[in-house]
DNA sequence: GTGAAAGCGCTAACAA
DNA sequence: TTGTTAGCGCTTTCAC
């Protein structure tokens, strides 16, 4: 590939790299020409398209989308704010949101908050100071502060994994308080009685186990033993739980867990102590990941369409980028729960 | 907070946001002084640096890092390229990146190339197209179209979880070839004589298996039966492989699996078919993820320092960024075989 | 359909 | 220590 770009720049600054200019001056039209033949080529003649096609092939031309944001304020990037993503709820959405986003032409950036919201702020700042076109809010319980900025700062905001009343913007959910109920209703409908909760110890999940104990209330059970574990949850915290509520008295015929994960730390804890599930013990997951079809039990669990999520949500945010109307902010994205074996 | 960003804005353009230049006229100093009271906060006298930092809490500013970048040239933005993010293997690397980066003041960009790497070039041109300081290529195949396009926009790259021969730039990461070797003794030391390989069909699983069989060859163990499953594997693909090896004629008493979550598929399998782990079958996985240390049997496999290839690469980039020499570009961050009850 | 001018918000370079 | 000037590379506005 024969380079023209060794033409010597003036310039004292710069990266050095082909601009827009260079493709013009290459092509023989005026730089507005270059970028309307490349952005929107349907205004310009096939002529121009095809000089301005060559002149970028030949020069090797990639436009640089910080300039082009600058100038229209409209930076092509996403930003998704994930407690972490080692947590393996939230993969699939992010998964699913950088996809949709590509396919779209923008780009996500990723950026950790942490389980304890510490870092929160300054997160924030280094992702307005980006400029994106829309922030995407994963599962995370943000402060006061950090809604207040959110909300000045005028850029779109999509929240997810959860439904709250007050949006600070847009909104892809479902009811967490409705899955605790609907668990236990199932496992009531299942036969079992001496119900146990294991939690993780985020927002989300103790509002799935303060449903369950209602629900476990109104259906006339006694008031079920729950272990809280701290996020995220992993398969070792779920054995420890197990064996923690072994440790005290009162028999316990299911568990409702926060995770799967979770879930396959009590089962993997039953089976090194010869409980049996289901006989013994039902086991109750969350989230519905890849592997809890095939586990051994397989596992029943609370199905979420997290690759959903991160599509609405990407959905939304460039809906909005691209001045479209967003009718309904709204989407309940509901939830299943799949029987399989464990329960 | 009273707000002094109401101010009419008369331009016709830009985000309305509150600017550098709003900042300085609040503050009685030139833009550029505001600036180096914000970056370089040395350089300016105590006086400045106060009535800079309280126009900047009236305010609410938040510097554009897409100006700051377009003009210095440098975007405080690194992109990250893995197969994709649910493959577990990358996760802890990509967590550790995110981590180290925002640490420094740098925002991580995600992209998904597939397994497949078509999608590829397309990526390629996503992510220089937004001049990120740099790119970490996180066990990736890429082709030589890529190849050259990364070597020729000057973007520091650093390749990892491999260690290749021809490094793009630089490169953080381990023998594959010398994982399969150990492996192989490992079991050999054990007393297991009939050994088997499950694999991945990415690149460097492959190159693992191979090692494998020529170290089982130079051992004087029979060929050993292999099968290989599609990336990124899963806990299915471990059952079903499993299943596949057992129809075959040919006794096996180990298998080496190329991720952790094959293994558990395996242990699995086994469990469910009345094969003892490790009594009739030693297995053998890799990656050495959160849970294996907590399965039952716990799970012997390959441990490889995740957290610490994305810290490196990090550092890496940082340290290019800033303009400080990076001496030797190449790590070999090594492996261990972590003994525990499968094997 | 094409172009000239102006400017997005910031910082490098060079003065003072 | 502080300021002036001139861009970074692109797109908007408005004119032809």
């Amino acid at each position: 590939m024969p380079a023209d770009t060794s033409t010597p720049r003036k310039s004292r600054r710069g990266s050095g790299a082909v601009t827009l200019h260079d493709v013009a001056k290459l092509a023989g039209v005026a730089p507005i020409t270059a970028s309307r033949a490349i952005n929107t080529p349907g205004q310009v003649s096939e002529d121009v398209r095809k000089k301005v096609g060559d002149a970028i092939a030949r020069t090797g031309y990639v436009p640089n989308r910080l300039a082009g944001g600058l100038a229209s304020t409209r930076s092509r990037l996403v930003a998704a704010v994930v407690p972490t993503i080692t947590g393996p709820v939230f993969l699939q959405t992010v998964q699913a949101l950088t996809e949709a986003l590509a396919a779209r032409g923008y780009q996500l950036m990723l950026g950790q908050s942490g389980y304890v919201g510490s870092r929160e702020d300054a997160l924030l700042e280094a992702i307005i100071g980006r400029r994106p076109d829309g922030i995407v809010l994963t599962g995370i319980m943000h402060s006061n502060e950090g809604r207040k900025r959110l909300l000045a700062c005028g850029i779109p905001v999509v929240e997810t994994w959860d439904l709250t009343p007050t949006p600070i913007d847009m909104l892809v959910g479902f009811s967490h308080a409705e899955v605790g109920r609907r668990v236990v209703e199932f496992l009531h409908a299942k036969g079992r009685r001496r119900l146990a909760v294991i939690s993780g110890d985020d927002e989300r999940a103790q509002r799935r186990r303060e449903a369950f104990h209602a629900a476990a209330a109104a259906l006339g059970l006694k008031r079920a033993p729950d272990v809280t574990v701290a996020a995220p949850t992993t398969l070792r915290s779920g054995r420890a739980a197990l064996a923690e509520l072994m440790q005290r008295r009162g028999e316990v015929d299911a568990v409702f867990c926060s995770s799967d994960l979770l879930a396959l730390g009590v089962m993997t804890e039953a089976r090194s102590r010869g409980i049996d599930v289901p006989g013994q013990l039902a086991v109750v997951g969350f989230g519905d990941l890849e592997f809890a079809a095939d586990l051994h039990p397989a596992l029943t669990t609370v199905r979420i369409n997290a690759a959903e999520i991160g599509r609405q949500a990407a959905q939304f945010i460039v809906d909005r980028a691209e001045g479209l109307a967003v009718p309904s902010p709204v989407v309940d994205i509901g939830f299943s729960i799949v029987e399989r074996e464990s329960a």
